[in-house]
DNA sequence: GAGTTTGAAACT
DNA sequence: CAGTTTCAAACTC
């Protein structure tokens, strides 16, 4: 649709100056230098660059986004491939690229390089099954991209085709894709940023979007990179790619941003109906190849609820979306990794090595199971609380033990996230499920009609928090930092009920509690009091509560590592990785320990530096421009996304990439930060236009 | 696991 | 808008 028309200007904007750029600047070659995967890489993208571009215009790369980003991912793709296959072919780089490059065309649908479908038909000989399976799965319909068009619009597409029996099967595809499809992906994020950067209204939707978009990138490459099995990316993609729109979908990454935006409840209603079906073809697949699958399935079913899931959690995640983006990342190992990466401090090497490590391993063991247990494989509810409490939460997997309220009223965590109930909810006569989808429609709108941020995020993330720095706070909903503020009377804002604390920010000046003691900040009122009274009154306090944290953390870890359970169920593993390193994730999630980091300005921060150093200094608020650069993480900064922000409308907002790009080698240091980058790219832009 | 506490959500 | 009731999570034992 509109599509086409963008992308081949953006496309080549975007794909041609940053990567010229990048690969001339001398930092590029001497990264290239460094790393033989890089050369391969610069070597590989041009090739990628000028089939993927020109050859033909895939419908599904139309979007020009789409495109740099590819070429991005194929340097990781070609990497992880080129692992499989020994570096010593250069000139089997080429071929490596050719065999990308197939792959993406054939995402594309039709646009077939000659030289590229040989050899794709060659790899396809080799590594066609894993791919097959998926696709071949009757269930699954497999059109790569019919996860994203699930996602992206639901409603408006017709579930029948591609042969996808129902939305809960697409899901299930998605997230098994998504699970496969990690591997790469580092600049899919990316991609997923810049769809998320554009156009998403709510932080909490677009950071979904991050992760659908992330997932749905993954997949494609995945299929290329995963294995090596382009050939069966191929087949699949002919076949359902152009029976389906799973190219539209990718093309539409935007308009998916604006279905998102308007109702969470679309995708969660999706999400949550695989939960189901997934926890059934999990434990089916389980042991199968499919575990990775599964585990996206299962992880993404908790994942991307959660990250749909609470609202809040997506505001907070870009609250889900965080969360749900942290699951999703945790999920996928290599997403997670590369969104940490990006987000959070870890480092860009170990994304490579882990790439490469994936590669050679298929991604997703470790995190799959962490992600399908937790939420499906977990038998007591009350295990499975406990457990996304302590992670973090998954807010994904909500579990609600409503009564009386039949799930249809904020009282219920699942419908205030914005999620259907799943079997784990121990509530009674539930209407918080796809059946009464009406209703639940009806009812959220009900709601919403009254208080038309009933379902937003309850706490804002830092990002929000910069934003109301240099916005008005009274902007955007999520300019506050907590939407209404608390009103505790007992329990000081030093326990879960008040909900500052349970989104781990401070209480501000809209909170009406009395004795306040928030850990994270009083009310005082600015960020800096906040930090202050920290430092100065609760230091103690702080301590204390911080150790206590510390200490939750590391028991789970200990659970975790210790599978005394045989369900890996302890879905901490994954998600604490996620939470500790990312604030953004759920309203709930934020541990304390993190909350610095997603609480205000100063949280940024913090970030880095630990909750120590919070402590200790007093940390100069940093002027929020601060934050904006050091945010931007390496793969940001290299990424198209950069380039993306500072096109974007609210790029004022975004650190500019250029003081990434520009200080390379600052960008270690930001590492750290980095994380913050994306949440906070996110927030930034509400109600961006999708193009420009 | 049951009961209590708490504060948000809903209602008046 | 304030007060009250309802509700379910959070918490305690």
């Amino acid at each position: 649709m509109d599509k086409p028309q963008k992308n081949p200007t953006t496309s080549q904007i975007g794909t041609s100056t940053p990567k010229s750029k990048f690969e001339d600047s001398p930092v590029f070659n001497y990264i290239s230098n460094l790393s033989p995967i890089e050369s391969v890489k610069s070597i590989s993208t041009a090739q990628t660059f000028s089939s993927l571009s020109f050859t033909s215009p895939p419908p599904v790369f139309t979007s020009p986004h789409v495109n740099s980003h590819r070429e991005s991912r194929f340097f990781r793709c070609h990497n992880s491939i080129d692992r499989t296959k020994p570096l010593e072919d250069l000139n089997g780089s080429v071929y490596k690229e050719d065999v990308v490059v197939p792959v993406i065309e054939d995402l594309n649908k039709e646009a077939p390089l000659e030289d590229e479908d040989e050899t794709s038909v060659e790899t396809s000989s080799e590594l066609p099954q894993i791919l097959k399976s998926d696709s071949q799965t009757p269930d699954r319909s497999d059109s790569p991209c019919t996860d994203d068009v699930t996602l992206e619009a639901p409603s408006d597409i017709p579930r029948g085709e591609g042969g996808s029996s129902s939305e809960d099967v697409k899901m299930g595809m998605l997230n098994v894709r998504e699970v496969n499809d990690t591997p790469d992906c580092g600049r899919l994020i990316s991609n997923a940023t810049e769809l998320l950067v554009f156009r998403s209204p709510n932080d909490s939707e677009a950071f979904r979007c991050l992760v659908d978009k992330i997932s749905s990138s993954e997949r494609r490459f995945c299929a290329g990179v995963k294995s090596t099995k382009r050939p069966d990316i191929n087949k699949d993609v002919p076949a359902n790619g152009s029976s389906n729109e799973t190219e539209p979908s990718v093309v539409l990454p935007n308009e998916s941003v604006f279905s998102l935006n308007r109702g969470g409840m679309r995708r969660r209603c999706l999400d949550f109906e695989m939960p189901g079906k997934r926890k059934k073809e999990i434990a089916d697949d389980q042991q199968s190849m499919c575990d990775n699958k599964a585990a996206g399935e299962s992880s993404s079913g908790c994942v991307v609820p959660g990250i749909g899931l609470h609202l809040n959690a997506i505001a907070l995640s870009a609250r889900d979306s965080n969360i749900n983006v942290v699951h999703d990342y945790s999920i996928s190992g290599e997403i997670h990794k590369n969104f940490s990466g990006s987000t959070t401090p870890i480092h860009s090497q170990d994304i490579v090595q882990e790439t490469s490590d994936q590669a050679e391993n298929e991604p997703v063991e470790e995190v799959p199971r962490a992600l399908v247990f937790p939420e499906l494989n977990t038998g007591s509810l009350k295990k499975k609380k406990r457990v996304s409490e302590q992670a973090g939460e998954g807010e994904s997997c909500k579990r609600c033990n409503c009564k009386k309220s039949k799930c249809l009223k904020l009282y219920c965590e699942c419908f205030a996230a914005g999620v259907y109930c799943i079997e784990p909810c121990s509530c009674i006569d539930c209407f918080n499920k796809p059946v009464h989808e009406e209703t639940v429609l009806a009812t959220r709108k009900q709601i919403e009609s009254r208080n038309p941020l009933a379902f937003a995020p309850k706490v804002i993330r830092s990002a929000d928090s910069i934003m109301e720095a240099g916005d008005d706070a009274s902007k955007t909903p999520a300019s506050a930092r907590h939407k209404r503020g608390c009103n505790c009377k007992k329990s000081n804002c030093l326990k879960k009920y008040c909900e500052c604390y349970q989104g781990g920010v401070g209480c501000s000046i809209n909170c009406r509690c009395e004795g306040c003691k928030n850990v994270f900040g009083r009310k005082e009122g600015s960020l800096l009091v906040i930090m202050e009274s920290k430092q100065e009154e609760d230091q103690e306090t702080y301590e204390k509560r911080r150790t206590k944290i510390q200490h939750k953390i590391e028991v789970s870890r200990e659970v975790e590592q210790n599978p005394s359970s045989d369900q890996p169920s302890t879905p901490l593993p994954p998600y604490r990785h996620l939470v500790v390193h990312q604030p953004f994730l759920s309203k709930n999630r934020l541990p304390p320990t993190q909350f610095f980091i997603g609480m205000g300005s100063s949280s940024f921060r913090k970030q880095d530096s630990d909750l120590t150093q919070s402590h200790n200094g007093k940390k100069p608020v940093d002027p929020v421009t601060e934050d904006k650069t050091e945010i931007m993480p390496e793969i940001l900064l290299n990424s198209p996304i950069a380039n993306i922000k500072a096109i974007s409308p609210n790029s004022k907002r975004v650190s500019p990439p250029q003081l990434g790009s520009s200080e390379s080698g600052s960008n270690l240091r930001r590492r750290g930060n980095g994380r913050k980058l994306i949440l906070r790219s996110i927030p930034a832009f509400p109600s961006l236009n999708p193009n420009q």
